[in-house]
DNA sequence: ACAACGATACCCT
DNA sequence: GGGTATCGTTGTT
């Protein structure tokens, strides 16, 4: 796979649609974060829908505050949120101030791996980005690129990919959450070796 | 001011 | 498969 250049970046127009779609669509796209004058990055291959509007797993659930204020952005705006004293990302979904978004689970590595080897102190491909934490670990994201706009910045972005790749998609019920957890927002690349977990 | 908890991951058995 | 480190956020006193 080749780099993608400034031509692939996903526009607004692909996050400000509904959540389930964008983030089944996100599967097989391209994330890419740079870092010390090189990129870092991969190809998605697992994600979580979190809802506007009956999801109570969902930050946005109980209305809008400091710390999740990131979510109810425009479609396209990154929100980090920090747990268990790590971090997770996601890409905002709907239009603004609806409050859903995408989580972005795990990405099969295909650029800077020795980056993110280094920022994991991991040396194991496949333990470098299983998992959202895990991810953000990878790719040297935290707090500081809460609500920064992956449609404009000049670090962080997704793109289409840049040579055909055909996957197939499976659902699974998402990971973690103690309340709707009957819900299959989860999604997945059958047969990926790079998702966190098995679909359930 | 304080206690409880979480969209986690690591380490151990 | 289970226990837990670790810390920001939230809800309760």
């Amino acid at each position: 796979m080749k780099l993608p250049s400034s031509s692939d970046r996903l526009p607004r127009a692909f996050y400000d649609r509904e959540t389930e779609l964008v983030a089944q669509e996100l599967l097989g796209k391209l994330l890419l974060r740079r870092w010390n004058r090189t990129w870092i990055g991969g190809c998605i291959v697992e994600t979580e829908a979190y809802l506007a509007e009956n999801d109570l797993a969902s930050h946005s659930a109980r209305g809008m505050t400091n710390s999740n204020a990131s979510m109810f952005g425009p479609p396209g705006t990154l929100y980090v949120y920090p747990i268990h004293a790590k971090y997770c990302l996601n890409a905002v979904t709907e239009a603004e101030q609806r409050g859903a978004a995408v989580l972005i689970r795990a990405i099969e590595p295909l650029w800077g791996i020795e980056a993110m080897r280094t920022a994991r102190r991991q040396e194991d491909l496949r333990r470098l980005t299983r998992g959202p934490a895990m991810l953000c670990q990878a790719l040297n994201v935290d707090r500081q690129q809460d609500g920064i706009d992956l449609t404009a910045d000049k670090a962080l972005f997704l793109a289409k990919p840049t040579e055909s790749v055909s996957h197939e998609i499976i659902d699974s019920v998402r990971i973690g959450i103690s309340r709707s957890q009957h819900r299959r927002l989860r999604f997945l690349i059958k047969d990926s070796p790079f998702v966190s977990r098995p679909a359930q």
